[in-house]
DNA sequence: AACGTATCCGCAAACGTTACCGATACTTTT
DNA sequence: AAAAGTATCGGTAACGTTTGCGGATACGTT
């Protein structure tokens, strides 16, 4: 007979409908309603994956409990040299790994920071990316890296991907079309340091590691002036990265310094890209009337040039100068050699993650430089060794 | 005057010892022991990051439940489309973001892979990663990445890491240095899917990536072999790595297959780097019956052959045929081109990332074959093509 | 009236750790 | 010997989610 869980009455029990598949009862007395728990029913299937020994299994076979336990694994104070021993021998025993994940969500920090590269197709980001991993691992942290794809929407799931994961900070460069902020000022809100790098903008108060453009730029358009060059061409990046305007500044400025005249059909700005790279070389060839020299943005962009140059029976460095930008392992062996103007990579890296870790580790809201800017170099090689005549 | 919490007796209070530099007292009484709180204490300082809001804050706002709004968050049946759009509307307003870590640990997964390579300064595993982190963000799943530094107890503790990660399954490719694998068998143990390339040993049942190096080889050679090339040194590789063995192999089989003599002297084998690479060159050009081709292990000793053989003002490919290995990106662009065996590195990275996925996925232990060779491809460029004379 | 069905929501137990606050048992001091 | 101090250990509440299952209401159906 069925009594009333509550009242434990019998005899004004009655059906009243079902529940999950499952007989429901009311009693009328009390008007509780309830249903009958199956006791024998199947076990609930065993997970197939295997127990991972936990910090409570090692309590249970060394008869402590789990803070002692919690407390010998970290060397904390507060615990007798036998029982640490015994546990740290049982823990060995058992083979147990931690589970950072409990740590993490307990300690609320992950010891990981996250990185957004827009690509690493070329040696750049990777290079950059060692400079970093191996800065932050000297200090215990973890790196995960994203990559935006030279896309806005991939970027901003890769900072929301970021933000569940509790990344206790971001480094990032951003995307060629990027110019809507708001995913970076989430960072800002929730107190979670951001360092800009390479691709920043001004519209995030966060700190920036760049390399000086306008100075590399301009090293790079006075050396083809000296070199006797005269009406040099400049094929630019797009005009929304900083990059890009910092190093047609550093063209403009070098030009005007030595007085000479920058003819705007020579002046194209464009999208990072072989495909455009050869578009715009072709047209800078094809002109009427050719400059002697062209100052590219990039040294994929150079290179293409100058293939094209060659193809057409163009002489470099005689008949046109070339410079490109960024020292890519392929431009020292290109026919006469790439001149350009070699970023600092690993340096930019290590620059950031420290910056990153300092933000971190600093309680206060630390006042620091909002801009650190590492310098460049001017790599001179064939492509711009004009032979004086 | 101190009075008993439990029993209010003022009396029979006695001070008993200290703890954690707070004053313990005893009631007599009731043997009630107790240290008086200080309410005037500092508060604890507040933590300085910020409250993340929760699904709690969520449910305590909008007048439901924890649980309602877990499920309203994903979309799961068994609640109102009102109290839905009610919950997704004010988790906008208070700009939820879930923390994963608590769903990882409850639902004891992490969506994450991890990989290990052991460098990336040139651009072989660079592009691997592209492969696996294109197919692997395809496939919702993030990818951390570590790197030993062809360094064995960098690699057993970026194993451990990962471990404690409680990442998903494992990708890597192993040290120069690696002959004990234990800290491989602890992922078999623990039924985490782990998968070798490029770098893998024999001593690990688990699923192996790799190119056909021997067939590479054999290429490079008999292609060397139907220029004309008679007399073929190796440079070869660390013989302690698979990838060096059976490069060696190739060309033994090429060179066997042909009737050609293999004078023991000109085959070498030395660990990679740069300066190495550089003292064997210079021996094999030294010789007083010099080689009339070199095949090389990979591109960069081979590019040091080149560049070497350039300077010694002997012809390419006329008087010295160079064949590499992999098809670094600036072999395409150095003086005569180098020829060499290009290796489908994505298809390396993407392989192996499907394969982790399909052990994950599968829920009963798949039979699969355990090792999977990717072809490689000649590359034939000028270093190698001779005027047949 | 009695029973059945459908829909929606809440409770509470996990997940594995850490750390605060007590609680013992012992040693030392007065 | 009582009182005070010391050295270790345990209990338990967090951390933020998910989820199984029970409970409640509102109807619809005999």
């Amino acid at each position: 007979m069925i009594s009333c869980p509550k009242c434990s009455e019998v005899g004004s029990i009655m059906k009243a409908g079902y529940v999950r598949n499952k007989q429901r009862y009311v009693c009328k007395d009390c008007n509780y309603f309830f249903t009958l728990s199956n006791p024998d029913q199947i076990a609930p299937i065993k997970n197939s994956r295997r127990h991972q020994t936990t910090i409570i299994d090692i309590a249970r076979s060394t008869g402590v409990s789990n803070s002692t336990v919690s407390r010998a694994l970290h060397g904390h104070a507060d615990i007798s040299p036998e029982t640490r021993n015994a546990v740290l021998e049982m823990a060995a025993q058992l083979d147990y790994q931690p589970n950072q994940l409990a740590y993490n969500l307990v300690k609320s920090r992950t010891n990981t920071i996250g990185m957004i590269v827009p690509e690493f197709t070329n040696s750049f980001f990777p290079n950059i990316i060692i400079g970093a991993h191996e800065l932050l691992t000297e200090a215990g942290y973890n790196l995960t890296i994203m990559q935006s794809n030279e896309s806005y929407p991939i970027e901003v799931s890769n900072t929301k991907a970021m933000l569940a994961n509790r990344i206790d900070g971001l480094l990032i460069s951003l995307t060629q079309e990027t110019n809507n902020y708001d995913h970076l000022k989430v960072f800002e809100k929730r107190g979670i340091p951001l360092v800009l790098f390479n691709r920043v903008c001004d519209y995030v108060s966060a700190p920036k590691v760049v390399v000086n453009d306008f100075e590399g730029s301009f090293l790079a358009v006075e050396h083809l002036i000296l070199n006797g060059y005269e009406r040099i061409a400049h094929l630019g990046g797009p005009l929304n990265l900083l990059v890009s305007r910092e190093r047609l500044r550093g063209y403009r400025a070098a030009m005007e310094k030595y007085g000479k005249n920058i003819e705007e059909n020579m002046v194209i700005q464009g999208m990072f890209s072989q495909q455009k790279a050869r578009i715009y070389g072709k047209y800078l060839l094809d002109l009427e009337s050719r400059p002697d020299a062209i100052f590219a943005v990039n040294d994929s962009s150079a290179i293409e040039i100058v293939l094209m140059a060659l193809e057409k029976g163009i002489r470099i460095p005689d008949e046109l100068g070339v410079v490109g930008f960024s020292d890519n392992p392929e431009s020292a062996y290109i026919g006469p050699g790439l001149t350009t103007i070699r970023q600092p990579t690993h340096a930019i890296g290590k620059t950031s993650a420290q910056w990153v870790l300092q933000l971190i580790e600093s309680e206060e809201e630390m006042i620091l430089p909002n801009e650190k800017v590492l310098k460049t170099e001017l790599i001179v090689r064939g492509s711009s060794k004009r032979n004086r005549s």
